[in-house]
DNA sequence: TGTTAGCACTCTAAATCATTGAGTGCTAAT
DNA sequence: ATTAGCACTCAATGATTTAGAGTGCTAACA
């Protein structure tokens, strides 16, 4: 059943003044401020049916309404106006990026700073998946007689190291040939693809491998697990003391709550990951992780060269300004991949 | 004026039970729990002189007695049984360094992971000064055409890198040159040495670097631009959320002040820079952030080798297990040391 | 002289109660 | 279909009371 029009517009009403006010809406307010030449008494038929529906609920009998999450959704669906960042935005959002520097973790921390800074929700970001990316360019070198690093250079810009230790003296003339083979045969794989590889089959490969079949056979599973561990995604969070001025979290409780979850980077990191779409909206019970079942979660996706390989997100009350937060969300994701793929490129 | 005895347990009794309970004490709780042969009012006298010596205070008329600064460092210093971590603990610090890999930074979030577990307290903890360790080994690494890329490896295992452009095409074989006078010359100094180092002076050096003066001038500024963006120590915080169940921060607008200054990583940096002694305790309005001034914040350093190279510290409400806390801290702290330098030896 | 019992006094926290007003649903008139 | 009118509900607010924990002081005591 579509909804006529005017109750699309009273429940528009509600939705705003809630998000604006955090008190629940009363037909006096609705008609005053926003339909003013329809009467109170009209707007309160029309919210009994929008209760009925299950798009407004009324915390007690004498208040106003209040979305439900349900509501919510239809509000984003298609009633909300869809707005673009303005210049100021797009000049902040610009400017900060200019100056960063560094790794590019940092790049992405930065951008979570930027987000909910923008937004004065939380936000939550994922440094780029490794596994998503390429090699690029792979180097053994000998730091001293017994301890090898491996330093890994893939797509984007991505940097990994790791120390392992080997019992023999491998000579730097041998680490260098098999540093040429190994990055002869293995650059521009997926990181993805060289974890799964199976490594015997490298191993009887052509000719000058085997001479060196012994170090091979030390260095490469080593090297394996590196992959492996380096799998392992950082995961940022900023803003969450911005929530403690939302008149939802007055309850201690609730903040508590809600920190625990940025505290455990795990569930951020399940979050964040299942992103498939380019801006994914989860509003309140939507929700897998039900300690944020009082919570709206906007994520959106970054890319290098036009491959997903990571993600950032907002998260704040199911009352939340989505329309400002979609195009902020955005702009800035757009920002960051054209970065990405500038920084390597240029 | 020496404390007399009976004043110094009468103290004592109020800071620990105020530590346990966060409510005010009174004589008759004095009287009964812990100095059970004098009576309420003998205890009254006594208090009301402690009052005057600022080791107490009255919330308001006609309630108990709550510790002032003045009086925790007193206790602290002097009254305070010292005890020691016990087994379990002991244990359990052993338990989860065991299991830990990966990187260095890794290893001291966890560390901080670690406290604010053990003490139901927020934990800070800073990563290695980079600039406290010396040089071990140093590479320049080809990644393509115009990007070289700096490996930079130091006691204690910590790596820094850091990608640069060139825009002449260099060699293999002279970047293979640089890198072993790089290294002769360099290694062992340490960072600050580094950072501070009159590149002129390395560049007028003897015979072998003039054939490559060109890509020395172009390559040599860039590193030393790295090594001192490496300076940038990264900072870790964690159990914030552990403060929200004290009585001490119901009044949501205290846990956001806190909570800001455990995101400005500026002033954690600071607090944690300025450590000295092996241990420090710094209590309520001792601290030089003002927001801190109802907190208390226990300190340690670890280090590598012998050489202090970062700290570690629990940030709690004055009102804190100081005896705990320290013996936990402590024992930490020297696990971590002995793990570093064994890291990098075996 | 140090200690203690007794007592009046203070002040907060909790409980109780009345009041206010925003908002509703229903009915009847337009 | 819309709206004015009205009785009703219920949270929030504020005033008032009560209870009790704790103090300081005085006077008695060892």
């Amino acid at each position: 059943m579509p909804l006529g029009r005017r109750k699309q517009l009273i429940l528009q009403a509600i939705i705003e003044d809630y998000i604006k006010t955090a008190e629940p809406v009363g037909s006096r307010t609705v008609s005053k401020k926003y339909l003013t030449n329809v009467s109170p008494a009209t707007i309160r038929n029309e919210m009994a049916d929008l209760e009925e529906m299950g798009y407004i609920e009324q915390p007690h009998t004498s208040a106003g309404r209040v979305p439900s999450d349900k509501g919510y959704r239809l509000y984003v669906d298609e009633l909300m106006d869809k707005r673009t960042v303005n210049k100021q935005e797009h000049e902040f959002i610009r400017k900060e990026f200019m100056e960063v520097v560094g790794e590019i973790d940092m790049l992405i921390k930065h951008a979570s700073r930027i987000l909910s800074a923008m937004t004065n929700y939380a936000s939550i970001a994922m440094a780029p998946q490794f596994k998503r990316t390429s090699l690029k360019h792979l180097q053994l070198i000998k730091v001293d007689s017994y301890n090898i690093l491996a330093v890994i250079v893939t797509d984007a810009g991505i940097i990994k190291n790791s120390i392992f230790r080997t019992e023999t003296d491998i000579e730097d003339g041998v680490l260098e040939k098999i540093n040429k083979i190994l990055n002869h045969k293995l650059v521009g794989l997926s990181i993805e693809e060289l974890v799964n590889m199976d490594i015997s089959q490298l191993e009887v490969g052509a000719g000058p491998i085997g001479e060196y079949e012994q170090v091979f056979s030390k260095v490469l599973p080593e090297l394996l697990q590196a992959l492996r561990y380096s799998e392992r995604v950082e995961i940022f969070s900023d803003g969450a003391a911005n929530l403690l001025d939302l008149p939802e979290y007055n309850d201690v409780q609730k903040a508590k709550n809600f920190l625990n979850v940025l505290n455990e980077s795990e569930l951020l990191y399940d979050i964040l990951n299942d992103v498939s779409n380019n801006i994914s909206i989860t509003i309140g019970k939507e929700n897998k992780i039900h300690q944020l079942k009082d919570c709206s979660l906007i994520t959106a996706t970054y890319s290098y060269n036009g491959k997903i390989i990571g993600s950032i997100g907002v998260l704040g009350p199911t009352r939340m300004k989505y329309s400002k937060v979609i195009s902020i969300v955005d702009c800035l994701t757009k920002n960051l991949s054209d970065i990405l793929t500038k920084i390597v490129k240029s």
